[in-house]
DNA sequence: ATTTGACTTAGAGTGCACTCGAAGTCTTAT
DNA sequence: ATAAGACTTCGAGTGCACTCTAAGTCAAAT
């Protein structure tokens, strides 16, 4: 349910994003939000727009295999100010390194795994 | 075909995969291998090219996520004998399609990520 | 008024894939 | 002869990322 004020509950960030309610305050717990999610009155959490985009993005690190522990890295940098921004430049970059090689490794196994499936459909078809 | 008979120990197979000798011995004892792998006179592994080049395609099934359990359901198709190649096929169309999917998700996170990137060369250069 | 269901917390449990330790045997090098 | 190093087995330990439980509060629906 969303209010008038544009905040999102946690079982609509989880709609929006595929993460459980539990990965999402595990993720608050661990330290991968910018800043405390903002509370109602009965002490629920009310994500904003911004909150949305961020848990997007971070999803987007994690499926790229970023750890935990690295996220926080870069959300520790982010919380320090606007001085840490060539640093979180820096992190992302060196991601983008490791994104690319995996989609390279991936994509060399999948060459071997359509070789293979070559093998069987030609023993099948003949 | 030739028989040249070469084997290789535990160490080789270890170079050759990047594979550590303690993984080697687990993917043996959790049925990754077609068979158990021939012993020397002292029962010292003793890899022979096959054996190898199982092993190396059995990281490519790793590197793009397929559980140990997946493996081993191949596994254990292609030790029932020929007549389950029909099921080996599919088992791996289907892994197929999961690898797909992976490297596309994986593409269009990496486009978030230069999103990112962008803006914070923007940021910096201006 | 009662039930249903969403939410809260702290902390424990789970599953996966290794990864290592302990205790021992055997081979090779010095 | 001794030491170093590779190997063996069984079983326990590790690290990661969730995932769930228990016990409770609260608010809307019937």
């Amino acid at each position: 349910m969303t209010t008038s004020a544009q905040s999102f509950a946690i079982s609509d960030v989880a709609a929006l994003t595929g993460l459980s309610t539990h990965t999402l305050r595990y993720y608050e717990r661990a330290g991968l939000m910018l800043h405390p999610i903002d509370r109602s009155s009965t002490s629920q959490r009310q994500y904003s727009e911004a909150d949305v985009a961020w848990v997007t993005f971070l999803t987007k690190l994690r499926s790229t295999a970023m750890p935990i522990a690295r996220v926080r890295d870069y959300v520790e940098l982010a919380r320090r100010g606007e001085d840490t921004s060539a640093a979180r430049l820096e992190l992302l970059l060196i991601h983008r390194m490791n994104v690319v090689a995996q989609v390279e490794e991936m994509t060399r196994s999948l060459a071997a795994i359509d070789f293979k499936i070559a093998t069987y459909q030609e023993r099948i078809t003949v």
